[in-house]
DNA sequence: CTTGATATTTGGAACGATCTAAATTACTCG
DNA sequence: CGAGTAATTTAGATCGTTCCAAATATCAAG
């Protein structure tokens, strides 16, 4: 009934050659004469051949695939993250391999095994929360490169990528700061990530330059999302004595906190400013369009990757850890001048 | 200098068997004694043995890999639905690989013909705009089960997962005139997709039963993105003749018309009725909460997924075109009572 | 203890590509 | 024409697993 695959074998023979010089033509070896190539691909196509990468990786053990892990692929910052990753691998002549942990320590481990087992030949991951060292010890010990992105985790010994969070946050509040705010909030987030230690200590570095106090009651965290936003900012607005502004932990949070605002009959940007963090893309046409930190979730994929396939190329390579830099991106949430809302909007 | 690959005749070898008896341990085989069974996972463990799926699919040929293709990772509806087939894949012991067009066809021809070589088992596709069948012949010839989910293509002889589009646009546009709505807009969408289509004649069909026109300046397509809402909702107010509500193509055009509307200093949900399409997770949380028609994307990757594996374990199965009921979901964007506003907003 | 089941284990041939080293063919030039 | 070199092609081993058929162990019953 189903027909047998179709091999080298197959192809060999209706080409009149051997394997051998079948394979060279699939490697694309400069080895074999054009005619010969010709007459090659003539019966591969004919054929219907289809490559078994299987059979390939087999010989090789080195297999062209790549693979990405996330913790929340919901979130469009991944997402976003994983465009990009895609983008560079995919030109490099790679495949990806994309999983998502949905925040599960132990889903990834089973990602990550599956990955393994599947013989990728590097691994971008964006670790859940609560991942430790030892969790990816034997992943490190078995030599494939690996860069971690987003979150670092110290100890890991592996290569890693993320954005200079404390000098981000510290620029939004400056910012915030100079527009005459004294009471401000920092809204959103787990406690517990290393990414949220660092930007609030960038919050609380630029009070403390300022000569302003950072009571402790300013800092409300909440899962890193819209429904957390609006959670956090409800929080933030039962305080006898209320903040006129804020920096969220993401735009997700930032998005959930002009809901919040808005559900009290308070505009964002008007009655109080709000500054996100990450520059995702819907952060440019939101009205109003929000104030943010960009961290470029899709040229972090492509820089990941990037240093991903040099240390793929360049086999063992040492590791490093590179902190992007990030720029705050004035939009209107934080009441900036309102003639420039129309023409960002327009775009 | 790299310690050479621990391969089952090692472990054969430790545990003092043979790599046959290995292998069964490996699959899991009730043939073998518990205390053998035992001796082979212990020397498992201390080598740290990978299993090789390379070689494995080499010799079964048929892989445990299930692969979905989207047309767009970063609109959060398609993140949705690829978190939905990952999640009933995974419990059925295949691993996802996931792939984003972006809406291109060559792209989308490369990474089909890259899942082909990897020997997924199992194709899950939402086509890129402008598929064509013949497009997928080659794949739908070689036997693989595919199943089609979003936008559906005709002849193309696979099973198709879509959901009901047209009644849910006859509901939503149905709603609005209860309400009281005359003029009513269809708003975003590219207008040569079948999604649009559908939902196109389901708004046409709601007014005609009503007695009302559906002039065509009142249909406006444009990206199905919240940028190509905002541009939407402008050019529907440039009209004399303005609406007074919308149903948008999808989630993302919907919040863009919200945001349109605010910067003409318009509330949605008070000033004009805005209904989306999709549910996606934002829709609840936003402010005003979006009313939409849920079509319940990560279900439906489930459900994908769960036909796909029947297809799979079935051999070759008839192909069904399944159409996924939807449901109107009111909330505060075309105007319901204000009363409940805080009550779906605290969650 | 045989004997016949039943339970467990095993050797060796696949699977479909790549790689090595060697063979063949073609070409250049005196 | 024949040597020497360059350009092509090839046979056969090999990668790490699974499968088959057959071997061996174990056990209950006579």
């Amino acid at each position: 009934m189903a027909k047998k695959r179709v091999t080298v074998v197959d192809i060999a023979r209706a080409a009149g050659v051997s394997k051998s010089t079948v394979s060279l033509v699939l490697q694309g070896s400069p080895l074999v004469n054009e005619a010969t190539r010709a007459r090659v691909n003539a019966a591969i196509r004919d054929l219907g051949y289809v490559y078994n990468r299987s059979a390939a990786n087999l010989r090789q053990a080195k297999s062209k695939i790549i693979g990405i892990v996330v913790n929340d692929l919901t979130n469009s910052f991944f997402a976003e993250l994983a465009v990009g990753v895609d983008a560079v691998v995919q030109s490099a002549g790679f495949v990806q391999f994309l999983a998502n942990t949905g925040e599960k320590i132990e889903r990834q481990r089973e990602v990550i095994a599956s990955m393994r087992e599947h013989g990728v030949s590097g691994l971008i991951i964006s670790p859940a929360r609560g991942t430790e060292a030892g969790d990816l010890a034997p992943l490190v010990a078995s030599g494939i490169p690996v860069v971690l992105v987003v979150r670092d985790i110290a100890g890991a010994g592996v290569s890693s990528l993320t954005s200079d969070n404390h000098a981000g946050a510290m620029a939004a509040v400056r910012h915030l700061i100079e527009r005459g705010h004294r009471r401000i909030a920092f809204l959103g987030g787990f406690p517990d990530t290393a990414v949220f230690e660092a930007r609030m200590r960038g919050y609380r570095g630029a009070l403390r330059e300022a000569g302003l106090a950072s009571p402790d009651e300013l800092v409300i965290g909440s899962a890193p999302s819209r429904a957390g936003g609006v959670t956090a900012i409800e929080q933030a607005m039962m305080l006898k004595e209320r903040p006129t502004a804020a920096l969220c932990f993401n735009d997700a949070v930032a998005f959930g906190v002009c809901d919040g605002l808005r559900a009290r009959r308070l505009e964002p940007g008007a009655d109080f400013a709000v500054i996100g963090f990450d520059d995702v893309i819907e952060a440019k046409t939101a009205v109003p369009a929000l104030t943010t930190v960009s961290v470029d979730p899709q040229g972090m994929g492509e820089r990941a990757a990037e240093l991903l396939l040099k240390q793929i190329n360049a086999g063992r390579a040492e590791s490093e850890a590179i902190v992007s830099p990030v720029r705050l991106v004035v939009r209107q949430s934080c009441g900036a001048a309102v003639e420039r809302r129309t023409r960002e909007v327009s775009r």
